[in-house]
DNA sequence: CAGTATCCCTCAAGATACTG
DNA sequence: CAGTATCTTGAGGGATACTG
């Protein structure tokens, strides 16, 4: 996002979502949109973020398709942004930003939220890349087909 | 990253996450490195960045543990910058954040690298979260458990 | 080649005031 | 309450020169 610069490589996916989710607020602004928040003050008041900015962001993920406005479902005349399912589907992302986060980021023993089941109350289960046969993946035995 | 100061909620491990690695350079940095590259000047190649940044970053990124130094392998008197345990399971990530690219980054037809399999030559399935029973999971099945 | 140091500029971000 | 507008600051980032 931000540098409209030409970002380096474009053909690399990687590197366009990183251009449109890769600071420091919009996938927690996602974030948030997962765990029921639609709301202009919501957002606010749990990011702790600039009004302005936060305002911005808000457009961004709109213009990206990333969240769309709807009227307010309490009649009130302001809006509420929710995830469409470009959006939605980011879920695999702050899914994995998450579990890296929980293995990596606490001392042990240091609490932290955790996303659950709502069916069984259990956490979930460690995401993993698994080969088109479903075995497991090991960054070693991919690699990146380029492309002209 | 960058913003020393203390993010939202301490808690969550995305915030924790997206303050390490929710930068522009950072993933694109570690995606190179996946990409087997380790050395300053073909990142800066690769990324064509600035030479300062790249510097600073890679120093966060060592000192965030995602990568090590380790003396050059052709003898000469530079280092290489090769990921951890903790760097490479950011594959995850990556991962997540090149099939959300494919899906919805690129107009139908429009060419991109791809991530394939080395032993079968073919793309790698998108990665889906699993529920602990094994059935896919989506977002509206999961909660957040917040802690105090 | 692998960095470091310096200069500069833009923009992200914060704070705050204002408006419907 | 939901934003917009304005001002200021500081970090992110680029360009380039310099050094071992």
């Amino acid at each position: 996002m931000a540098g409209h610069k030409s970002m380096n490589d474009e053909s690399c996916p990687v590197a366009r979502s990183v251009d449109i989710v890769g600071d420091r607020w919009s996938l927690l602004i996602v974030r948030d949109a997962f765990d029921g928040m639609s709301r202009f003050g919501d957002f606010q008041r749990s990011l702790g973020m600039a009004r302005n900015i936060l305002s911005d962001r808000l457009h961004r993920l709109v213009e990206a398709g990333i969240l769309e406005t709807r009227a307010a479902s309490d009649g009130s005349a302001y809006q509420e942004y929710v995830l469409t399912a470009k959006g939605e589907s980011l879920f695999t992302v702050v899914l994995a930003l998450r579990q890296w986060g929980e293995a990596h980021l606490f001392a042990r023993g240091e609490r932290h939220s955790q996303l659950i089941d709502k069916r069984t109350g259990k956490p979930i289960p460690l995401m993993a890349p698994k080969a088109s046969d479903g075995r497991g993946l090991q960054h070693a035995n991919t690699e990146v087909r380029k492309v002209s």
